[in-house]
RNA sequence: CGGGGUGUAGCUUAGUUGGUAAAGCGCCAGGCUGGGGGUCUGGAGACCCAGGGUUCGAGUCCCUGCACCCCGACCA
């Protein structure tokens, strides 16, 4: 029998490095789970930028993939624009180039030269949207709208502080760019595209959020309203998962106020269209990973893993038996993949590593010549959800041992061959349940309703969102954040209980000045 | 952009009053093995971040850069 050996997706995975504890450090945590996972990601030679490894970049593929067919439903068409943009164009919009000057990145020179004028690297393309509505008439009706757009691409902002997945420098999403004869289509458009992504959040990824509107100061720079999902973390924090804009007219008029789109409405009167963008970025990864990762690795919910089970052979000391337990293994892994399964493809072109693919469910079978720990310990940092064990021992009684990343060991449930693709897409479905309820838990565990300004303070140390009146200042937002070191104003819940009127501001004393009570955080 | 820290093998680090580099893990070859990182033997692998200075001699001391990390302010 040949040596152990192994075959390497990255080299720091098989490290037998340890993971920081989340309870001792949390942001340590994150980072030692996110490069001990193999094939996650890189450091890139690009400040700020991580290279997306094969792990992640499948992660992406699929937020994608159900999330483009869930919008092209409603019709919305993709496109593609250039990702340089004329300096000029963020002049149009006063707030809007306000907002991202400090963070564009600009083209000065090519071909060899100076170029007459800038380009930016895009930071997000409202403005190339704008231009392009304005082409070859597209606009002139009524009739013409809605207009539904979106594209997939990267964007890039020069941000202070990065941290992978969840603040890169550039990053990738999707930006939705749409087009309404009425402010009520664009409202209800916008509220729609948020419940997709709540949806998408909460069925795929199985993060539970809160839906709801950012108060005036954490708008788009230049909208009239933002709603947002929010999701928190395992340390309380919360994250802004995805935004859905109202974006004022003032985007779709050039700098002298004279409309660059406009349609005559039923009455025969010249209109500006209500205007709205939404987008959601490869920062859901990093929630996904921070919700869900535990004290051995990321986690990943089965409904976005990449591959939902892994096949792990061990073998003995007689070679024609551990061959019968390989063609077992493999067997067994087109088998629990489903019927349709008529795709196997061997992982980087290796031929002891396969996966196969069905419609249903993607499986991986690692028929390396190595010790089951190493195999397991693969799939544990991996974050894949089942793996199913099959050896010698097995093979005699015609079984193998099924567990799940999220159980314990004791939880393993030996099963007959045949019955093994039952148990694992039943495994699949508890632990995505599971994982959404554990988080929903811990969402509500860690929201407070404090009574005074000390809880609310206690609050924010302890990682806690509150719930809280607001008398709708400014002054009130910065001492809040002062006293907290960093507490902000995340949104007014769409769910939440209009019973704030009469009530009083508990870091001002000053009467709230909206219906709702509004949540505060720390925030990513 | 402020405050702090770190640059030595693929990774984590050691390196004494200055004397041309060490270990663990990983990697390669093989033996015994094999149900959550087994073990033994042998081997490959580093112009010590860059530039300058002090010195007979610099990983080590001194300057100047650069890069990265952590903590703040900016943000999806």
């Amino acid at each position: 029998m040949a040596s152990t050996h192994s075959i390497r997706y990255s080299p720091k995975c098989m490290a037998p490095a340890r993971i920081t504890p989340r309870t001792q450090n949390f942001p340590q945590w994150y980072q030692d789970v996110l490069s001990l996972a193999p094939d996650l990601y890189d450091e890139s030679p690009v400040t700020g930028c991580i290279t997306f490894a094969p792990l992640s970049t499948k992660l992406w593929g699929n937020v994608r993939r159900i999330f483009d067919r869930k919008i092209r439903a409603l019709g919305v068409e993709n496109i593609m624009l250039p990702m340089l943009i004329p300096q000029n164009f963020f002049e149009r919009e006063k707030e809007h180039v306000d907002g991202f000057a400090p963070e564009v990145a600009v083209v000065t020179h090519a071909g060899g030269a100076k170029l007459p004028e800038p380009y930016a690297v895009r930071p997000t393309s409202e403005t190339l949207f704008v231009d392009w509505y304005s082409r070859g008439g597209r606009i002139q009706s009524h009739r013409d709208l809605p207009l539904l757009a979106n594209q997939w691409c990267s964007v890039m902002r020069w941000e202070k502080r990065p941290r992978a997945f969840l603040r890169t420098t550039e990053f990738h999403w999707q930006e939705g760019h749409c087009l309404f004869a009425t402010e009520q289509d664009c409202r209800e458009f916008t509220l729609k595209i948020l419940d997709l992504y709540a949806a998408l959040s909460e069925d795929i990824l199985a993060i539970p959020v809160i839906r709801g509107e950012k108060p005036e100061h954490e708008r788009f720079p230049g909208g009239i309203a933002t709603y947002a999902i929010e999701g928190m973390m395992q340390d309380g924090k919360a994250l802004q998962m995805g935004t859905s804009h109202m974006l004022s007219q003032a985007f779709l008029k050039g700098s002298e106020g004279k409309p660059l789109v406009s349609f005559l409405n039923e009455k025969e009167e010249t209109t500006v269209p209500f205007y709205d963008s939404w987008g959601l970025s490869t920062r859901v990864l990093g929630a996904v990973f921070m919700t869900h990762g535990d004290d051995d690795g990321i986690v990943l919910p089965p409904n976005i893993a990449p591959v939902q089970c892994a096949v792990l052979p061990l073998f003995g000391s007689d070679a024609a038996e551990n061959e019968k337990v390989r063609e077992a293994a493999r067997k067994l892994g087109g088998a629990v993949s489903g019927q349709r399964s008529a795709v196997s493809i061997p992982v980087h072109g290796r031929k002891d590593w396969f996966e196969e693919v069905s419609d249903e469910l993607t499986v991986r079978i690692d028929l390396r010549d190595c010790r089951l720990g190493e195999k397991t310990f693969y799939q544990i940092r991996s974050g894949t959800p089942v793996r199913i064990e099959i050896g010698p021992k097995d093979l005699a009684e015609n079984s193998c041992v099924i567990k799940s990343r999220i159980r314990t060991r004791e939880q393993a449930i030996k099963a007959p061959l045949a019955k093994a693709p039952e148990i694992v897409r039943e495994m699949l479905k508890e632990d995505q349940a599971t994982l959404f309820k554990n988080a929903k838990k811990m969402q509500q565990e860690k929201t407070v309703e404090p009574a005074n300004y000390e809880e609310l303070k206690k609050a924010m140390a302890d990682g806690k969102w509150g719930l809280i009146p607001w008398d709708g200042t400014k002054e009130t937002v910065d001492k809040f954040k002062a006293d907290t070191s960093g507490g902000t104003y995340r949104c007014f819940a769409f769910d939440a209980k209009e019973d704030a009127e009469g009530m009083k501001d508990p870091i001002s004393g000053k009467p709230s000045a909206f219906k709702k009570r509004i949540y505060v955080a720390k925030a990513y």
